[in-house]
DNA sequence: CGGAATCCCACCAGATACTG
DNA sequence: CAGTATCTGGTGGGATTCCG
């Protein structure tokens, strides 16, 4: 990890892979205060589909960072929850949303710099 | 930040944003040593074509992470190095590397687990 | 050597409608 | 209410080629 191959290797990239997709931390991050239904999640969450959701919680679910249970009950009734491995992803998550809220304004403030210098595209 | 929309807030997000691209991060790593040019950029990371590089680092000039530095010379030379903003992302980015490093097998594990069980489509 | 221009493909995620 | 099926647009990024 002192050498140059620390995220070009497929070990290190993997990380980012898992979080790749638009919602994924997104949706990690919903769990963090306990289980949840896919009706609440999404009220939790904001702006996101029902469809996209249940594609998301898939992937976290291959990937063993969330649970599904299933209730056979007379209302449907599933419930996701974190596992332990995805528990301790929380951690690296938070510190992105702790760096976002400390330096967000400089970032805002990069881009308004850029923007007046010559039109670029945005990410 | 103890509210439920750490993440669902536009801010907590930029971070991902500005990572989200497939290689951002890892350019980002690749100029924590000092300042490369294009070509040696490439060589440090490997697998990357001289137009996604372009383009990665332009995304990451444009939000005030990386500096473009073109000296008029004889035979064109390019650097580019990391601003001050941009150095602050290494410590989170550093964080996901580490998990990737930590638990990277429980997640090869449990998507050998689920493939098992019933065959799905990969992160 | 740096990088801009093209072409092209694959994938993500949104909208909508339907099933159990 | 949970989940699936289908169609669609936007875009990221790979390969190639050409310009200063």
């Amino acid at each position: 990890m002192t050498t140059d191959s620390f995220l070009a290797d497929c070990r290190a990239r993997l990380a980012f892979d898992l979080l790749s997709n638009t919602w994924s931390a997104v949706v990690l991050w919903a769990l963090r205060d306990g289980p949840g239904r896919p009706r609440e999640l999404r009220e939790r969450i904001g702006g996101i589909s029902s469809k996209v959701l249940t594609e998301t919680l898939r992937r976290l679910q291959f990937n063993g960072l969330v649970e599904r249970h299933a209730f056979a009950e007379a209302p449907p009734r599933v419930e996701y929850r974190l596992t332990a491995l995805g528990r301790t992803l929380l951690v690296p998550i938070e510190a992105f949303g702790a760096w976002a809220f400390e330096h967000g304004d400089e970032v805002m403030a990069a881009q308004d710099r850029e923007a007046a210098g010559a039109p670029r595209p945005q990410p």
